[in-house]
DNA sequence: TTATTTTTTTAGATTTACCTAAAAATAATA
DNA sequence: TATTATTTTTAGGTAAATCTAAAAAAATAA
């Protein structure tokens, strides 16, 4: 059984695992708030109980065994969001900090029963997957909606930012999980982007546009 | 804010000022599981804090500061149970340890909102009175059932042990919240006693008996 | 390819919550 | 009241997770 610490480690790595196969020290300090040097004693830590494989300098990789504990972690996470969004009235913006503490609670009966309660749900409020219980789920293929090109559409079916702010100007814009889409412009001078959302024309700048994820349905 | 800790000393502090007005140090290792010297330094640390009044040797008292950290403690614990129990099918017995981890999410806004979604409840599975947002809540008239008298009767309304083992068995029992019950005997070899629950006649122990909280309705 | 910058690691401290062993205070008993 | 037993505290230490400052390795630029 890994410590709260630990787990947090586990799943920064993992989630970092995404983009770059191996991590690096100054990524991992970045994301859990702390100084490279803390990372490297950490790291060290979790290589000792096999959960990662880890070389001087040149950062780590989960093991199966980590992945598989950071795959639990990640599944508490979202469960718990689905929980706090669909029975307490949450919103999107507002369930991320909460979830980072209930995730770490220890108790397989606790989470197989509220995945129950929740009706198995397999996405969570920001469109990303939720692992089942043996750590299995669809290895969903988004595209950036920044990498489409004028007249291309589709639908809003993640994001790659889960912060407030983030999440409350998506919302101010009309641009939540589900909506349909469509690119009528890319603007020259910034890279901004016109899309058509809800019989509307919204302007939306690269930096949102990076962080919104499709599901293409238009000619690509 | 307090640590998990700091969290669990109040509330360790806060139940056994129930029975004892100051708190000895030995009473509080002794339930936390820890040693007295260890008790010794939190209870210092509460001190300058402000949550305790603390004479050396003496004992603890918890301040206002300290009862209301307690209460709010003991709030997120109840509902959690409730949550546990009406929500996702735990049973009475399994709830006491999960809750232990939950009531320590710190949200205000997750407590209250499980309060609601609950119905606002005004006790928890095993009968005890859930304080509502301002620390406040009825202070119930329990006898111990082990002080009734032959003739004697009443309706089960709590419990003053929650560990699985004791709840299991009077579940066996059918010794259940809400149950009417009524004192037929009282053995003179060891004061166990005979009970009439149910339109059955059965035989408890002064160590079950002890543990049973009734609210009287026969003659006193 | 050398020099510079960046990244990572080591070494040594700090904080929190705990421990053991011994001393001090209080309570109980003879 | 003196002695014994119990309770509580002090003193000094440990483990986990962090830190700063400096050294070492790797990557980048001149």
């Amino acid at each position: 059984m890994q410590s709260f610490t630990e787990e947090n480690y586990l799943k920064i790595i993992y989630h970092l695992s995404e983009s770059n196969n191996t991590v690096q020290t100054n990524a991992i300090a970045e994301q859990i708030q702390t100084k490279p040097a803390s990372v490297t004693d950490m790291i060290k830590k979790l290589a000792d109980k096999g959960f990662v494989d880890y070389i001087k300098y040149q950062g780590v990789t989960l093991t199966d065994r980590g992945r598989n504990a950071a795959i639990d972690i990640v599944r508490k996470h979202r469960l718990w969001e689905v929980f706090l969004v669909d029975k307490l009235n949450f919103k999107w913006d507002e369930v991320h900090e909460v979830a980072e503490e209930l995730e770490h609670i220890k108790s397989e009966a606790l989470i197989e029963r509220l995945d129950e309660f929740l009706g198995f749900p397999k996405s969570d409020p920001h469109g990303d997957p939720i692992p089942d219980k043996n750590g299995r789920f669809a290895k969903t293929q988004f595209i950036k909606l920044i990498d489409l090109k004028i007249g291309d559409g589709g639908t809003i079916t993640g994001v790659s930012q889960h912060s407030s702010a983030f999440l409350k100007h998506l919302e101010k814009l009309g641009l939540t999980l589900g909506k349909q889409i469509q690119i009528t412009d890319v603007t020259d001078f910034d890279g901004s982007m016109e899309i058509l959302v809800a019989n509307k024309q919204i302007n939306i700048s690269r930096e949102v546009a990076k962080h919104i994820l499709i599901s293409t349905n238009g000619k690509n």
